[in-house]
DNA sequence: GTATGATACTAAACCGGTTTTGTAACAGAG
DNA sequence: CTCTGTTACAAAACCGGTTTAGTATCATAC
């Protein structure tokens, strides 16, 4: 009855306060600029603090001064797929270095109750880096009305959305290009999917873009896009796998695969190579992204390479110079790419003079 | 000079209480508990919240309710090194996918000033999941003073370390006792380094524990581990290139090379490749945690399987526990591995009778 | 007709820091 | 000796919410 629980509790600046004999004030000083308080305060304030175990606490410090010390990374998906996903993960990387450098911590945001805008509403950072984002979006006003600084990565450049891109567009078509170069016709895409922007995706999204890519490729050799089958995939090893056993059941085996995002090719080989298929040979792909592992399979995979961890680091400085300037300037950056020949398509021309 | 800086601000909840007509409670129950409140009351100041673009502050209702719904994952080592480890990023996810269940954010600390216990004093967060941290450092003193709910990875389980391992000291004995039944005994060692804790490692840190399995199968076939090369290497593709090319540069090429790491092991296997030697023909290697590329990688690596994501999962689990308990509980929880064996290692007893 | 309780609200305290404002003591300038 | 400026501190306001304590109104019970 009489007795009291033992919950210890942290000691608070006023503790100190009272215990040194100084004020609150005095107390902040020690800690934050030791200039404006004597020597002997000082140190006698710092010794009560070592006493009584005191650290500042960090909420109440940034709450007071209005900053969070963190920027978020929203994740377009569950975090098992995002985070699954090499694409996603140099990009994390680019961003987290950049926090890294200026001594922010990096919020990983998935969404909250399932929904991404309660998630943005709640979100506790500075400022925000999206991947995949357009206009439009319930988002997008959740983060103008908090006056939240963002960058989208992937997602359509516009007047109210900073962006840092490729020219996915143009980087499409000349994969695809190659693919045609090389002969073939009877082909297969593999698009991107399972994000949670994926339902609202307007004209303008970054499936849609490469797909006009591929569509004006294959208009230059006389195929229509219609006539092509598209598969959907989740950017995911496992999802890759599956899209791989669902082409071998098609009808007419397409010559080549053209996917939206390595992970996922990566997965048909190793689907196929279970199924005694043997790449180029019998079944030619090709990815987009040059992730690592791209270069570490069997064959080596024809893909473009944008440079992931770049964009996660632009994305960060431009999200980091906007917190600084404490306005929201719009910024649109486009960075190269570069097409990768390497063993995954047959070359179904030679041999045919 | 008249000229304002038209510097928007957010609207308060006392804006909103203003404008509405109503009190500043109010305001906060109709966000939070509407069944206080009349259905008019409710409406008003939604709709007025609505009209003004209010959305709560995140940072001022966590402060409130002492809370801040996002637990840290203390980065070993520089966010680059990290996140580039294919098993750290299995064990973010594992710690992710938990976050999300309970509706937290997942917020990366890098080390602050290149200092982690600076970062440790000043993470938002309400709990901390580190790896191989070790009794007696800095760090954990902090973590204790602030109250702050812990468990560490790959540590030193411990009374005061709540703790996520396997039995590394077994599995390193099996995973080398596995080689020297091959009949491998002329040998080189790839051990862990690069983390920020390495200088101040303790007889019982990881890469320890994991030295003690290899001499224990070591000595049972009368080899001396002072007589095997020990390479250190940090866990990337990168410098277990560059540790591959060391060995090249050997007076007596080892048989096998037993590396820590997964993504060391491949990364020697890669340099080797480059070089014109053939693996498992012209040099044997073994590895330790089976990452995804493990079985991607020619020829597939030999290793012991350890389960990432699940210690993530299991680490996040125990950490929402104390969380919520509000105390600091001391668990250590041991989980199984497996011993693969693979194509990297050749087997030298074979054709001898 | 008064006590009782529920309803719907407000005022004020609180979370733990930082920062502005104020003041006493003292030094140096004129 | 007075004026001014500086030093070293304290008191109080502030950040933007939540929560406790309190009050007025009204319905119901007795």
């Amino acid at each position: 009855m009489a007795e009291q629980t033992t919950k210890r509790k942290r000691p608070t600046i006023k503790d100190i306060a009272r215990e040194s004999g100084y004020s609150k004030t005095a107390v902040s000083f020690a800690f934050n600029d030791p200039s404006r308080i004597s020597k002997k305060a000082c140190s006698q304030i710092l010794e009560t603090a070592e006493r009584l175990g005191y650290i500042p606490d960090p909420m109440a410090r940034n709450f007071s001064l209005r900053r969070h010390l963190s920027i978020g990374f929203l994740l377009p998906q569950e975090i098992r797929y995002s985070l699954q996903n090499p694409y996603a993960q140099q990009v994390l990387l680019g961003i987290g270095s950049v926090c890294e450098k200026y001594g922010y911590t990096l919020t990983l945001i998935p969404p909250l109750n399932e929904s991404v805008t309660e998630a943005v509403r709640n979100a506790a950072v500075d400022g925000l880096i999206t991947m995949g984002m357009q206009v439009g979006m319930d988002i997008v006003s959740v983060m103008k009305t908090r006056l939240l600084p963002y960058v989208t990565i992937d997602g359509t450049p516009n007047e109210e959305m900073p962006s840092v891109n490729i020219n996915d567009e143009m980087a499409s078509y000349e994969l695809m290009k190659t693919v045609l170069d090389f002969g073939h016709r009877n082909l297969c895409i593999i698009s991107l999917g399972g994000d949670i922007f994926a339902e609202k995706a307007t004209k303008m999204s970054l499936p849609q873009r490469r797909m006009e890519g591929f569509k004006k490729a294959l208009s230059e050799v006389g195929v229509d896009l219609q006539d092509v089958p598209v598969l959907v995939s989740e950017p995911s090893l496992a999802d890759g796998k599956l899209k791989g056993k669902e082409i071998l059941n098609f009808n007419e085996l397409p010559t080549c695969v053209v996917s939206m995002n390595d992970i996922v090719a990566i997965g048909c080989i190793v689907s196929w190579n279970e199924a005694g298929l043997s790449v180029p040979k019998d079944i030619s792909i090709a990815g987009f992204d040059n992730i690592d592992e791209a270069s570490c399979i069997m064959p080596h995979l024809t893909t473009v390479e944008q440079p992931a961890q770049e964009k996660g680091r632009l994305a960060a400085e431009a999200l980091f110079k906007m917190i600084h300037k404490e306005t929201l300037q719009s910024v649109h950056i486009q960075i190269p790419h570069t097409l990768i020949q390497r063993d995954s398509v047959k070359d179904l021309t030679s041999g045919q003079p």
